[in-house]
DNA sequence: AGGTATGTGGGGAAAAGTGGGGCGTTTGCC
DNA sequence: GGCAAACGCCCCACTTTTCCCCACATACCT
């Protein structure tokens, strides 16, 4: 399973693409293919899961039960938003308008790793979420994470 | 099994054809034979299944008691709007009449996909839908899918 | 300091989306 | 039964977007 960490800020060209630091390519595991999917991520960002990590995902979805309503409208604003995406000769992926509007990525993305997953951040949003979520990282591991 | 997902805004012309995002067209199985089973959907949309999907659905409401008039009112209900169309040589789909009447579509139409079908929406009556349904998602996941 | 790998930008070919025309079949009317 | 209008279907043509490839610059490693 591909383990991502890291962060760096890349720009965004006029197309909409964005380099994937190559340190992260080469944690990606050849089952994924080189291929995302993106989806919304929680606070505004977007969230990039390697195929086959995305296909776990799916099949959570899946095993929900589309007659009930609750659940057949979670699934539908889950993948709505989601696309597939590949990276180019280059390392990069374009991203979607709709998801780099919601996140607020301009020409500029802090991309960052987080477990199974890449996030694409607009890098002063990103700040600015630090600033709200300043609490003392000492006392919040105590928090999740027990004693 | 063919996954849908990601969402475009498409016109439908004035002889009631609408393409099928290319992506989807792709995901789409062999099995299927480029054909859909149009349906009501819930929610005051289009359900367009796969051939082959659509053959699984079949066997499920084969499979229930048509001894039991509820049960047999809601095979009727469901089996009465269905209609079999053809990806033209464009891919595009054209919409019956009583489908794209219930569900309000006009020169627009939203395509969504959504795991083993693609929804096809009023571009307005959507946002409605939205508006309906803004329940924070973070606290939806949580109640749908567990902690 | 040179070579290699990484990130950035742009141009051209191919495909996707959109609209319209023409032919054949069906349907309704005379 | 014959005619005409309507409908569906298939093909063609145009426009826009997307994708792929090539080229340059910068950073890193040896």
């Amino acid at each position: 399973m591909a383990r991502f960490k890291g962060q760096a800020e890349y720009s965004v060209d006029a197309k909409g693409r964005t380099a994937i630091p190559a340190k992260m390519r080469a944690a990606l595991s050849p089952d994924a293919q080189g291929t995302f999917t993106l989806t919304k991520g929680f606070e505004r960002c977007i969230y990039a899961y390697p195929m086959d990590q995305w296909k776990l995902k799916e099949d959570e979805y899946s095993s929900l039960n589309t007659n009930d309503r609750e659940a057949r409208h979670l699934v539908r604003m889950i993948l709505m938003w989601a696309e597939e995406v590949s990276l180019d000769g280059q390392g990069r992926i374009s991203l979607p308008k709709s998801l780099s509007e919601y996140a607020g990525i301009g020409d500029k993305a802090l991309i960052i790793g987080n477990m199974d997953r890449i996030e694409l951040w607009n890098p002063e949003a990103f700040s600015t979420y630090l600033q709200e979520n300043s609490e003392d990282q000492e006392s919040l591991v105590q928090k999740v994470m027990g004693s």
